[in-house]
DNA sequence: GCGACAG
DNA sequence: ATCTTGTCGC
């Protein structure tokens, strides 16, 4: 599986997407790839992926071999118009996807438990959009939500398995990290 | 009309 | 998202 991120500069269009693969039982990363670019969409509540998707096809198709799923730092059907980054990245490659946020954006829900793997549900317009879930003890919870040809409880499960000592799920940490320090090595 | 609003 | 050091705690 691959998490994928975009790190942007403050007073630029220069931005770099991350594409990076981690090996599911071991957590460790096992390839990286990058596409240094420019953003051509400003940042509009709703529109993230006309932003993002650009940036990040380009860093996934630099990788040696097609991803076996796509972790998106972002939401998928817990979206205002049920399409999130994580759906628009699934349907373009044809791959499985899914989100994990790190802060509210549409439905409701109530805090879960404290323990680690602990979720509720995230409602929106009375309808279960994705999950609430505790990746660490007594940490704040991520947003998780299905982005296509998967399933919710899939993409918790993988959620809580792919978070060790990190709140955010290790693909797409990583993915933060090696996007952050590509820019500013440019 | 007003406030909220993934990254 | 980004600007940013130290500090509290496991």
């Amino acid at each position: 599986m691959v998490g994928l991120d975009v790190t942007y500069e403050v007073g630029s269009a220069r931005a770099v997407a991350a594409a990076v693969v981690v090996d599911v039982a071991t957590l460790a990363v096992a390839e990286v790839a990058t596409f240094a670019g420019e953003s051509r969409f400003p940042y509009v509540p709703g529109l993230l992926a006309f932003r993002e998707v650009p940036l990040l096809l380009a860093a996934v198709e630099r990788l040696s071999a097609p991803p076996s799923l796509l972790i998106c730092d972002g939401y998928g059907l817990a979206h205002p118009r049920r399409f999130g980054l994580a759906c628009h990245l699934g349907v373009l490659l044809d791959l499985p996807s899914y989100g994990v946020a790190k802060t509210a954006f549409v439905g409701r829900s109530t805090d879960p438990a404290p323990a680690r793997g602990a979720s509720s549900a995230l409602v929106d317009e009375g309808e279960v959009v994705g999950s609430v879930v505790r990746t660490r003890t007594d940490v704040k919870p991520v947003f998780v939500s299905a982005g296509h040809r998967i399933g919710l409880a899939d993409c918790v499960d993988l959620t809580v398995r792919l978070s060790g000592r990190y709140r955010i799920p290790e693909p797409t940490r990583q993915a933060d990290i090696v996007s952050r320090s590509t820019l500013r090595s440019l």
